[in-house]
DNA sequence: CTCACCACAGAGAGCGCTCTCTTCCTCTTC
DNA sequence: GAAGAGGAAGAGAGCGCTCTCTGTGGTGAG
């Protein structure tokens, strides 16, 4: 203990500093924290307490220097920003619940993990190549990314430069990455089967935007599941996504088709904005319009009446994407997987 | 051009392999990079010719290692998900509009600064203890936090610790820390004028949770304000900011109190909530009861009639967090400052 | 013509950690 | 009792970069 200087002053202790005051090499402190067996119980135990005693903390650009992990992720918004290209903050994406949706499932999944996600946007060619950059200087190990549009070229990039990196939806064209996703298709259906069992007869549908493949999919599927009902034909209206594109919808949609007795709405928000219209013309929901949405948010909660909706595991898929991630980075050579989840009818009172 | 070997395979080319194609010392293609005079220019474009043809990126983890700066920044969300205790996921905070409003300010920023925010959630000891240790392993360089309650310890435990940080909203308790607020009370008196302007004289109002400061000021500033116009006393029932608490809020104001005309929402959520349980109670809006929310968020807009709200900058708020951030990284002695922004009316259609 | 001075480029010492390689020592085993 | 096996700790070489210090050639002043 004669030479137990503090650790030098102003700058934290190393591990040099704590293998001193534990009397044994650097090697063997860094086998006790990372945990590596082979190492004496009484000298693990006298490490332990220097390590406290000194107040030391790994330093993690050190420790990543050689390891080539960071124990950190890219979470990239893609294509947003785009429909309101005025906005000089990025980021209104947020507003959206389905994002803050992703985000719970993605942190829930990697924080338990020690990993944590870095939040970027990615709307123009110059904030992609930043992405880019970022990834390949060793920020972060690998990437999960949502994109708001069909025509993104960030995961092809991604791909191309051999980027670990997971999507959240399948990508337009077949491109060899892994992703998360929900049968669109398979809940749509669920939708028109109970529109059919409700009895309304006069069925119309708010599709997604017809860019992206969740709203093609949502469409397609009522059409097909309808018209196994005996309804060939389905009025449809395209909106955005958004609250005031499901307004307008609805606005359209009551005036080209008066006698509308049922409504499949791509996504929730844009059904709770489709509520509020059908109200404000005086229709009761579910009496004389039965509405069912998609997503199962937070907003189908917030309608009124509470909306019928197709239930997306968001936040499971979100973990799942997280997951399947760590094991791309773990093993760089894994092939592309691809998990599908199944959507589920959750009946409340608007249908 | 003879030992041109492409540089080591598989791994990316470092340094060394640019000076080495460039035929100049590694310390020059540093100060290129790093655009530092004295470089002859001639040797400056050999350099970045260089650079470019060997696909050279700069290792993130090497420069934060003798540096000291990552480059990144930690994005803390605190106190979050207690309401909810039972959620698995944390984050459901991004479902408010008010977070995501933060996030796109601050990424508006960071991000033409080359910073990054890592996005963390700390609603427990164990999380918070995290948040700290991983600032300390110089993982990010600072921490920007939004609490969602009073008695978030980590304030005091990230001045204790010396690391850079700064608030959005004022501590409840004196802290050496710098912070950016809005006036809350100013804004709170901006509504009550506008409504006893307007002819309201049952005014009553439905405040945040005074467990919050912004919760105690708004309602405080309302309450001093209607004093002054006359009015000593004013109902309350209290709320905590979200949609279903402003429902009940809103039922059992008009329970109590059914003659009201005038009604302050201390935010746009609610408000929301409670344009839709006066509508459901056959009161018009702004004829029979007007209303006046805070935040003008989007929730402002997407009410039906729209909104007539305080609008608090969030955006430009938490910008100048950022900024203020990066302040106290590059000068670690600054004294902490704060940053108080005014808040201003926006009349719609609902008062 | 000499010398101080400046502008510029190179050499090389780390930053703090991990990880392989080596050494040492204690057990088995015949 | 000697030899081999195997477990546990230390030595030391980097990881890729920045930055200080040193060296060198060219310029202007004395």
């Amino acid at each position: 203990m004669s030479e137990g200087l503090p650790p030098s002053p102003g700058s934290s202790p190393t591990l040099e500093d704590v293998a001193r005051a534990a009397g044994v090499s650097r090697a063997t402190v860094s086998r006790v924290i990372n945990g590596i067996r082979n190492v004496d119980p009484a000298i693990q135990e006298t490490v332990r307490r220097a390590i406290a005693a000194t107040g030391y903390v790994p330093n993690q650009a050190a420790r990543s220097l050689v390891t080539r992990r960071t124990g950190a992720i890219a979470l990239v918004v893609s294509g947003a920003g785009d429909e309101s290209g005025e906005d000089p903050f990025p980021g209104q994406v947020f507003a959206d619940p389905f994002f803050g949706r992703v985000a719970g499932g993605v942190v829930g999944f990697l924080r338990p993990r020690g990993v944590h996600p870095i939040l970027m946007f990615a709307e123009t060619d110059e904030t992609r190549a930043q992405v880019l950059t970022y990834l390949r200087q060793g920020n972060a190990d690998g990437a999960v990314l949502v994109s708001t549009n069909a025509d993104d070229p960030l995961p092809r990039l991604l791909v191309d430069a051999g980027l670990p990196a997971v999507l959240f939806a399948r990508p337009p064209e077949p491109l060899p990455i892994s992703y998360v996703d929900v049968q669109h298709r398979a809940g749509a259906k669920l939708a028109a089967d109970h529109l059919v069992a409700r009895g309304c007869r006069r069925i119309a549908t708010i599709s997604g935007p017809l860019a992206v493949l969740a709203g093609q999919d949502r469409l397609a599927g009522f059409r097909d599941a309808m018209a196994m009902h005996g309804h060939p034909y389905i009025p449809c209206v395209e909106g955005r996504f958004t609250y005031p594109s499901g307004e307008a919808a609805m606005e359209r949609l009551l005036a080209e088709h008066p006698d509308v007795d049922g409504v499949f709405v791509a996504n929730d928000v844009m059904a709770q904005a489709a509520l509020m219209v059908l109200r404000h013309h005086g229709r009761r929901v579910p009496e004389d319009v039965a509405v069912v949405g998609f997503d199962d948010s937070s907003a189908a909660l917030a309608c009124r009446p509470p909306l019928t909706t197709i239930r997306h595991p968001v936040e499971d898929m979100a973990a799942e994407m997280a997951r399947l991630l760590l094991a791309h980075i773990e093993e760089p050579d894994r092939q592309p997987t691809s998990v599908i989840f199944e959507p589920s009818l959750v009946v409340r009172e608007s249908a």
